[in-house]
RNA sequence: GUGGCCAUAGUUCAGUUGGUUAGAACGCCAGGUUGUGGCCCUGGAGGUCGUGGGUUCAAAUCCCACUGGUCACCCCA
């Protein structure tokens, strides 16, 4: 018998943690740093909450859920994304009263159950931000700062950013049926998976990857030209910011994103050293979505990532996370050593000191070596004459230099 | 859901037209130094050749099925 990891999802060994702690590390530096607060929800809900959210029709809806019945035959959803829990929590427990604007992240698992392929698992990791309540246009920055702060601290360079306002429940009706009408004339030459959505989401026509739906949609009025006016300001206000922060940007009219709840703003960072799978983070504007779910109306923006991939481009661009081995490894050469060192190592760890010792009862050489293989900083040897004297010497393993050492007042570098 | 490729030691791989005890490197263990690592030298452990069936005197090698992995499509993080 033998047993394996469900397919889609991997474990995440020793040897890569030091990666994934310092992606962990810097996006909670620099979530802090924009004053973002943690929140955890849990990682399955109602059914009906990502359903209603994320829109039937869509991908993640329709085809790529982890839906199953629990004991009292609810149906029970494992988050596919970020976004619906965190606005559930937001409205049962009222933070929109607490205060006007509310500016959280999270970082966690998510699940979708598609056929996994380079950067796409079934369980993966995200982390991403949500800001409640407010509908500046610095918002909508705000969440593309994130993520790009985070990819530079980390030294990643190599990405793109595209954006496009998806307008709003004023403009885009009357921008769909425009849209379904100029398809239909075009119906014949649209792909078949192109053809289904001409009536249910024909915005996402526009953003088919398929040769022969661009070549079909070619010349067709885009939504960037049938703006209200307020959407319009709006996302002259994003631009605008973008521009005076310098930041590199591309206006693409047919960005669509997979999601249904977004307004106004929606955007995609890909990195130009991934594969297939190159969309590094998406997020956009959603002032609707709180109502939808039962809040009040409340503006909303946010944005999320994929760990994973950032990961992917860390390992092409050959970063390189190592922990530090151990500060000392206490080698014992006999029974009444190994006792001594035991205690002594546990003295150690109270202090702060990371203490190794064997506990294989090894010979020194095979203990030496241990102590090379995990990059212990010092190694202290202690047999009979070690005890009585109760002095030894503190080996630098770096350089090989031995040092005297009082056995009661053992300091380290 | 559809398609391509792959499956041999802990890892990365080699294995001739099917032929007898299936190899290498790295890693692991031990010795060379009866109390000192890395480099070097010597030795050792470690393999149901993914699983099941078939062809054959003979299968890691050929055929079929299954399972798993991987990449791609769709879509997305």
């Amino acid at each position: 018998m033998k047993f394996r990891s469900i397919k889609g999802t991997k474990d995440i060994l020793p040897a890569d943690v030091a990666a994934w702690q310092a992606v962990e590390r810097t996006v909670r530096r620099v979530m802090h740093d924009f004053h973002y607060r943690e929140i955890r929800t849990p990682v399955f809900e109602q059914t009906a909450l990502f359903s209603r959210s994320i829109g039937e029709l869509t991908d993640i809806v329709s085809k790529e859920m982890y839906t199953f019945t629990d004991r009292s035959s609810d149906s029970i959803t494992l988050r596919p994304e970020g976004t619906a829990s965190t606005l559930r929590a937001y409205i049962q427990n009222n933070l929109g009263e607490a205060s006007p604007l509310t500016k959280v992240y999270y970082i966690g698992p998510m699940f979708r159950q598609e056929r996994p392929q380079a950067g796409r698992l079934r369980q993966f990791h995200q982390f991403g931000a949500e800001a409640l309540g407010g509908q500046s246009p610095a918002l909508d920055v705000e969440m593309m700062l994130l993520p790009l702060e985070i990819y530079r601290s980390l030294g990643v360079e190599a990405f793109s950013l595209k954006i496009n306002s998806v307008g709003c429940e004023k403009c885009r009706p009357r921008y769909k049926e425009l849209l379904k009408a100029e398809l239909m004339k075009v119906y014949g030459r649209l792909s078949p998976e192109s053809q289904a959505r001409v009536q249910s989401n024909p915005l996402r026509v526009l953003d088919s990857k398929e040769e022969q739906d661009r070549a079909a949609t070619r010349g067709i009025p885009l939504l960037q030209d049938h703006l209200c006016e307020e959407c319009k300001k709006h996302f002259q206000g994003v631009t605008q910011l973008l521009d005076s922060l310098q930041l590199k940007h591309e206006v693409d009219p047919r960005l669509v994103r997979g999601l249904d709840y977004y307004t106004k703003t929606a955007f995609e960072i890909t990195s130009t050293a991934l594969g297939s799978q190159d969309a590094l983070a998406g997020g956009g504007r959603y002032d609707l979505l709180v109502e939808e779910l039962g809040g009040k109306p409340t503006f909303g923006v946010g944005f999320a990532a994929g760990i994973e991939r950032l990961l992917m481009v860390l390992e092409k661009l050959e970063k390189s996370f190592v922990e530090p081995g151990p500060a000392l490894y206490i080698v014992a050469l006999d029974e009444r050593s190994r006792k001594w060192a035991f205690t002594k190592a546990s003295e150690m760890r109270k202090k702060g000191i990371q203490t190794e010792v064997d506990y294989l009862e090894r010979s020194v050489k095979a203990q030496m070596r241990d102590a090379n293989r995990v990059s212990a900083q010092y190694v202290l040897v202690v047999g009979e004459q070690e005890l009585a004297a109760g002095t030894g010497k503190l080996k630098n393993m770096q350089s090989g230099a031995e040092v005297g050492v009082d056995l009661n007042d053992i300091r380290i570098g």
